[in-house]
DNA sequence: TATTGTTATACTCTATAACTATA
DNA sequence: TATAGTTATAGAGTATAACAATA
């Protein structure tokens, strides 16, 4: 394609600068973007954005939380929630219910729809697993995720709740 | 806090929804995530964004290239890249040399200045990825570089290239 | 006419802050 | 007055498409 081929940029150029092989922090933030892009792919066809997901999924493990609670495991701004379950509300997957004690909160549930939904949700979750870990077999698939979840524990990472709805310096 | 503390959130709700220890896709985004926040505050103690550190990282590693090859290999539309070079070049860290033999090519290449500070942004990254493998001794780390450059392979990431200059459904 | 780099424009996403309703 | 939720506004970042220079 170009008169100047030069190297073959696999093993390092050949004027001095090193080949470089990504430590693991590069990979990590290489593979999570692409899972996360993956992932990202395999919800739309499911009409969901990621946060949408992960939203319904805080809300299927915890349901009854008012949007500030949730907003603050997420470590978003609650004015963000409003229409993340907004779109989810119209969609009739979950359902805002005013606490009769204290009408200023709504607490978060999921409806019946909203249950059958999180099934679909399950199997392309399970699907996207398996795209991201194929060609490791069971017992490295296993060794990889002890390390993961030993990495995620060391840096203070919530269980299952993903970073990308903070802001780039929070906590 | 609350007037209702329910469940510890930490092993399960008491109404149905599973634990669910989130598998290694999820792991891989979340640390992903949160290894790239930590880079981005890391990088711009040097006044650098992630993108600009990886196009710096880039054009050591394959000096010459024109802004088309380099936005190529990154998967960017070529006018990202104006203001990136832009913003780099007006720190006197890189230069766009005219190609005499094609006056409509823009190589690029680092300058003295931007050749030193290489050394400032291996030592940003070797931090960086000390703090990221917190917890792992030198086997481990080995042994999880092992299984993630498999994954990555599997998945056809380039080396060194990080995906976050890509739209969402790119390849 | 095709290609490189640039500029202009529009769009998406998000956070900040003002606003309301309840307390 | 303080808090939950909402709405309004503004800003950053990005892609698309028009443009100028060169071939």
């Amino acid at each position: 394609m170009s008169t100047n081929k030069s190297v073959s940029a696999k093993d390092g150029g050949g004027d001095g600068s090193p080949p470089r092989r990504p430590g693991n922090a590069f990979l990590l933030a290489q593979l999570g973007a692409h899972a996360a892009a993956r992932f990202a792919e395999r919800v739309g066809q499911l009409d969901l954005t990621p946060a949408q997901a992960g939203l319904l999924r805080l809300i299927a493990w915890q349901p009854g939380q008012s949007q500030q609670a949730v907003a603050r495991t997420l470590g978003t701004p609650p004015s963000r929630l409003v229409l993340l379950v907004d779109g989810l509300e119209e969609r009739g997957l979950i359902e805002r219910r005013r606490n009769p004690e204290d009408r200023r909160h709504h607490a978060l549930y999921l409806t019946a729809a909203g249950t059958d939904f999180m099934a679909r949700l399950a199997t392309v979750g399970a699907a996207h697993e398996d795209d991201i870990c194929d060609g490791l077999d069971q017992r490295e698939r296993a060794q990889l995720q002890e390390l993961l979840e030993r990495l995620a524990v060391r840096q203070g990472l919530a269980v299952g709740v993903h970073p990308g709805y903070r802001p780039p310096a929070a906590r």
